[in-house]
DNA sequence: CTGAAAGCGCTAACAC
DNA sequence: GTGTTAGCGCTTTCAG
């Protein structure tokens, strides 16, 4: 059995060893109907001896398809970014294609020309841009439009006129979550926000400020602190609240892991929740139900947002293939869901 | 300016628009010496101007070599699979290769074959095999050599002949944590630990077992509970161990989400941690320092043996490419840390 | 230093 | 039904 180095099969070898064109054994291949039964068994079974496996590149480099995405992210070793990547791995398998992956090393990069390059000399029939919006990381898609050549979806971002972005919808996220301690009858309702440079914690801030507003509460400047998402800023902007708003008897924080910190300082200083203090996070991790007190939180759907924009990437690479008038480039805003649990139903209410 | 349809810039374009042939282009852009300076400027500028980007596409298939990686993994959604491929991305991109991910839907699976064509079909260089030891998932590599033709590093599992593995040593975390509590004046020491037929679960479980075994206490079939690294599933285990072992002082439990959730219970029935009961975990999660108390664990480093691994591949793919002697295929084990915290730490000792 | 010819592995378009 | 020809975008080899 003769192969060429590498031990890559190549199709002129099958073909020989059944006796036919390379043309059959493409035809074979890829399932075409004008083949005689009796020539398809004879090459298949040739194939399967052989194990014969086309190349991919050789027939993306003909079709200028290569049934490959590209996907962008950023911050995997984050619970959010690594259940986004999770929902697209499983949409882009389902859907037949595969699945180039790039990790940006800084969240808030400008620098996106050799990320590109990358994947389009790699032929990406389309890329999901699943960077969080953070700082000035999308001024190179809006100010001078980049036209890689292949179509592009984004998530987590601001929606922008012409640009089909997918994100969860964070203002109604901090409203809910708001509106929720408002319902249970806190009526000082502070705020640790993310860092205020994403997007995502300016929403969800928002949306804090918003509900308390409509609910005739405060929400100034003192009854709010800025942390970084971790844990351990939570608990530098929990001292800080403590000192400038006194009479607070809630929190929504933005996100699971800072609640955490703020239950761990409370069960420190005594302080019961929620008691004396609902907490509200966002996020909803797997550990939260397993907090003591089991954490109220706003659960995001990383995944289904993930399958959304697969989805809608892959429809928009098949309606440019048909030659179909480009489509129209919409965005999907996903609502996020409010989990109660212990840490922000006030007892006796 | 001439463009081939689907915007992408062809060398032969540049080559005509610079007045050169392809060959000089190509020489170019590989930055061969052989070009007069002042060509080469020329082509320089023209490719800058119609931002022509070379194909690694038409490059792999005649280098027969693609500089792109394939990555095999499961169970995304959990934090430990996607540290390990936070390692691999930033690993892989630092070497000047690609990725090419594949998540298989269960962990378990024996079906691997469709995996490896996918990847082979993309002339990935080699493969990184990070899906983790369960049941009979090694079966398909060990018992009928699958001899994919291209290199493969495995990760986390049982060190095999022949095989390059690298692995955390979870045996030696599991003695670790447990002589960790031995020292602590701990004397029952209670095991809940992951799924059997997860190989780390195993391991871990050996080291509990072999340390209480050296220091002459007991460590039989009543003293430890299964459980599937699930909070949830930690909380029945518990309640097992406090009515078959009442004597119990301490637990080992074998991941921190287990752990987690023996803190939440004993919360609830106000068992002091570390006074009453001495918890170690086993991963450290983000969040297990802001857990009530906060956990003692150990320390997987996922990330620099996903370096490990990808530095490994990357050897034998070079090696192999020199045609040199295929080098000996060896196994590496890091061994973890234990990160010594409040919930193991006996009172006035 | 530069170019022409051949071909990587495959498929589209056409012939028979 | 099946084979032949041409060529995807690039690099290797060999002339000049």
């Amino acid at each position: 059995m003769m192969r060429s180095k590498l031990g890559r099969v190549t199709i002129r070898e099958v073909a020989s060893a059944a006796g036919v064109s390379t043309q059959t054994v493409s035809r074979v291949v890829n399932s075409r109907p004008d083949v005689a039964r009796e020539t398809r068994d004879r090459v298949q079974k040739v194939i399967k001896r052989m194990r014969y496996r086309p190349s991919a590149l050789a027939r993306s480099l003909i079709q200028q398809r290569s049934y490959t995405l590209g996907a962008v992210i950023s911050g995997l070793k984050y619970i959010g970014p690594s259940r986004t990547l999770n929902g697209i791995t499983e949409a882009v398998e389902e859907a037949g294609y595969a699945l180039l992956l790039k990790e940006l090393p800084r969240i808030d990069t400008t620098e996106i020309t050799p990320v590109f390059d990358a994947l389009i000399s790699r032929h990406v029939d389309g890329i999901i841009w699943a960077v969080p919006e953070v700082g000035d990381n999308r001024k190179p898609f809006t100010s001078l439009p980049v036209n890689p050549g292949v179509p592009i979806v984004y998530m987590t971002m601001e929606p922008r006129a012409g640009l089909p972005v997918v994100s969860i919808d964070n203002y109604l996220g901090g409203r809910m979550a708001t509106a929720h301690l408002v319902e249970q009858g806190y009526r000082h309702i502070a705020h640790i926000s993310g860092p205020l440079d994403w997007w995502e914690a300016r929403q969800r801030m928002a949306g804090w400020k918003d509900a308390l507003r409509e609910a005739g509460l405060p929400a100034g400047p003192k009854h709010w602190a800025e942390g970084n998402w971790s844990s351990a800023s939570a608990a530098k902007a929990l001292e800080t609240l403590l000192q400038q708003y006194p009479q607070m008897d809630a929190i929504f924080v933005a996100n699971d892991q800072m609640a955490l910190s703020v239950l761990q300082s409370a069960w420190r200083r005594g302080l019961q929740i929620p008691g004396g203090l609902g907490i509200v996070g966002f996020d909803d991790l797997p550990e939260s139900p397993y907090f003591c007190p089991p954490l109220t939180t706003i659960q995001q759907d990383h995944y289904t947002v993930a399958k959304i924009a697969v989805a809608e990437i892959i429809k928009i690479i098949e309606s440019d293939w048909k030659g179909e008038a480009s489509l129209e480039r919409k965005s999907v805003v996903v609502a996020p869901a409010l989990l109660v649990r212990d840490s922000s139903v006030r007892p006796g209410k």
